[in-house]
DNA sequence: AATGGCTGTTACAAACTGTTACCGATCGTT
DNA sequence: AACGATCGGTAACAGTTTGTAACAGCCATT
């Protein structure tokens, strides 16, 4: 039965896909469809666990997330690392190795997805000449700085369980952005993951997840979520909102 | 006897402000000297405790911390709040709210200081005049999106007395790229505000400090820092060279 | 259909960090 | 010089998160 349920929810997001209708909400309007005269896009379709690219290579593009979703990780020279962001469809990727002769950090497709490559020389000189394209750009970094900063604010604040439910409300808003349903949606990435984006360990995630379930503020079928209490999701995500 | 020190250190700061030299590396370039011509700038005095702005008040520049520093505040809706970066002399601050209406958070003077305030809309107008100019703040923006992601992989994976080693040895090579010492200087900062930063409570700085002070990598006299040890402060930030 | 590998879940004990409380030091003010 | 407020340090105790381990479910391969 789970097994129907799903694809009820992979023809949701076909039907979304087809419609060609992507958020420029979520890229604060850097749409490649401006400079598609100015700049050669490549298309590239990657495979669940493929590189968009790595840590160290040349830098020479920006990409737009076409179809699927990737993750970003960072890795410290010492070995540690860490999911640092999950991207979804309409959303831009390389932006933070800008100004760097390498990438700085990793990018992986986390199902089968379409990225397109916006060589970044022609993006620059394309903003200089369209002063609109050279305010989105700028925004669109402004932005990334921002998701960062209030990510750190969550990471530093919240308990587990906290920054469990702020994860499933955040990725229920950008579902819900670009068309697909805010209450019910498959998580492209397993929990280890999710545990490293969160400062979790995997283990802490699924106790999380087994709790709010058991508060039916949501069900939880391995990657399949269903929101049942969006409410109740963010008073739990909410310190101040609980009465003492 | 400590004060002598302590003095000994404000005589450095002294100096090296009078020598006017400026490090460009940490603002990746972005230096006023180049929009002078293009952008009024205003001088602005502060005071420690005093804001340089505030969120929710209009965007309307950037600001270049000219002499002292600063810290910059994330606030949630619900209260919750960080202290999410510090910037010193040589710094860009603003940058995370454009494409905002408002500033998106707090900027407050930890000591007597000085900011250049740049008036954005003039600073894009440069920009598209200056081609140089706008690789330049674009770089300066990614280069605050990888602080922020490198910052999130310590809060990540580090423990509290790692976090606590991996902030002085930070702050260690900015006063140094200034041209400050790099093995003694002052915090500007409260505990709180440290503690806040590396989303820990200040307590656990205070114990880590005062552990790092036993096995002499450090000596700390309240907010007067030496760093013994720099060869073990780093044994300590970096998890994996230990030996098992 | 059976196997092995990977992923996810749960229980229990241990470790680290947070909480609370108190004390001393410093600084600005009266 | 005395005062209060803020800041910093220490300690005992409580609490959350983690580590370890065992088990179950899913998937690809044989």
């Amino acid at each position: 039965m789970s097994q129907v349920v799903a694809q009820s929810v992979s023809s949701q997001v076909a039907n979304a896909t087809h419609a060609g209708h992507i958020s420029v909400h979520s890229t604060q309007g850097f749409d490649p469809e401006l400079i598609r005269e100015h700049v050669q896009i490549f298309r590239r379709r990657l495979e669940p666990g493929q590189y968009v690219y790595r840590t160290g290579q040349p830098f020479h593009s920006l990409f737009f997330v076409r179809v699927g979703s990737v993750k970003m990780c960072e890795l410290a020279d010492d070995g540690r690392e860490q999911v640092t962001a999950f991207r979804l469809q309409g959303e831009i990727v390389g932006a933070e190795s800008i100004g760097l002769a390498t990438y700085s950090c990793d990018v992986i497709a986390l199902e089968t997805s379409e990225v397109w490559e916006l060589p970044y020389p022609p993006v620059l000189t394309a903003c200089l000449r369209i002063p609109d394209l050279h305010s989105r750009l700028t925004a669109a970094l402004a932005q990334e700085i921002r998701r960062g900063r209030s990510w750190m604010l969550a990471l530093g604040t919240l308990t587990a369980e906290q920054r469990v439910a702020a994860f499933l409300l955040d990725l229920a808003a950008r579902y819900q952005a670009l068309g697909f349903s805010g209450s019910h949606f498959i998580l492209r990435m397993c929990r280890a993951d999710i545990a490293s984006y969160l400062a979790l360990k995997h283990e802490t995630v699924s106790r999380a997840l087994g709790h709010l379930a058991d508060t039916n503020s949501i069900d939880v079928e391995r990657r399949e979520i269903r929101i049942l209490d969006h409410a109740e999701l963010r008073r739990v995500s909410s310190p101040s909102t609980q009465v003492h």
